[in-house]
DNA sequence: GGGCATGTGAGAACGATTCTCACTTATACC
DNA sequence: GGTATAAGTGAGAATCGTTCTCACATGCCC
């Protein structure tokens, strides 16, 4: 079902609550990018009641230790997913399913030396793609 | 002061009333990136008030004509530039001052060809880039 | 087992943005 | 120039995602 993910400890050295491991679980068993209020209403539909607060406290620990990912946002909310790849990459949302693909970043080939010819030094870039997998096309 | 920009209309066809007139001058002279409460700051200590609804709905405005743009965010509010450039493009905001360098798009050559290879679909893309600019650095 | 640092939950607070509604005004038409 | 009216305005309430607060609960180390 999943593609092997990069095995990361979800709170790093954090303490091991029971409502934690529950937020984990959630975040495993989704397939693709969710929001914070779309797992707070999974886990209440599975009769395992969060606080907001709680979500959002254990999505900021998990994006932390790099368990999960901010992968752009739909509307007003924070999109994230579950991310075991290693190094700089960014993602492209499935607007069907909510799949997620992993896209290499060419800013520093491409984009970054047409900025810097002006004597502009990137720090710091964020894209958020959105598409159609294979799947739902 | 200003490179040269496409000469457009702020509003199109609409109407041209005293407040657009304000918000279209102090678009006009800031050299880089804002925040509708900047603008709302700059035109109130001007002893120009604007409500801060009028000014949202005369940059909605602006955007539709394309007279402004969105170039990401600073914090939780959407930072916007007046820019007159054709061509799909993106925008790196210098962290210093605000300045705003226009960037290629590299997307479809690129992370386009690479995502397709998946089998998805890019519909949709944008790019939040910040950096250093040549007077800052 | 005890102590305490850390996590939890409910709800208030916050900030950006949008909406509402009564009022004003630019523009088209006469 | 006068008038009708559609469009814009302003103040403030509403909305929504997110963070903060505070009293309470609980993992974990000794």
């Amino acid at each position: 079902m999943h593609k092997p993910l990069k095995a990361v400890d979800p709170y790093g050295p954090a303490r091991r609550s029971a409502a934690r491991m529950l937020i984990a679980q959630a975040v495993d068993a989704t397939s693709g990018a969710f929001t914070a209020s779309e797992l707070a209403e999974g886990l209440a539909s599975a009769g395992n009641g969060v606080g907001l607060a709680t979500i959002y406290r254990a999505l900021s620990a998990m994006e932390e230790s790099g368990y999960v990912v901010r992968v752009g946002a739909r509307g007003e909310a924070a999109l994230f997913a579950r991310c075991g790849r290693d190094g700089h990459h960014h993602h492209a949302v499935c607007t069907g399913c909510g799949a997620v693909e992993h896209v290499e970043c060419h800013l520093d080939q491409t984009v970054g030396a047409a900025a810097t010819g002006n004597g502009f030094t990137i720090t710091d870039h964020e894209m958020t793609i959105f598409g159609v997998c294979k799947t739902c096309n």
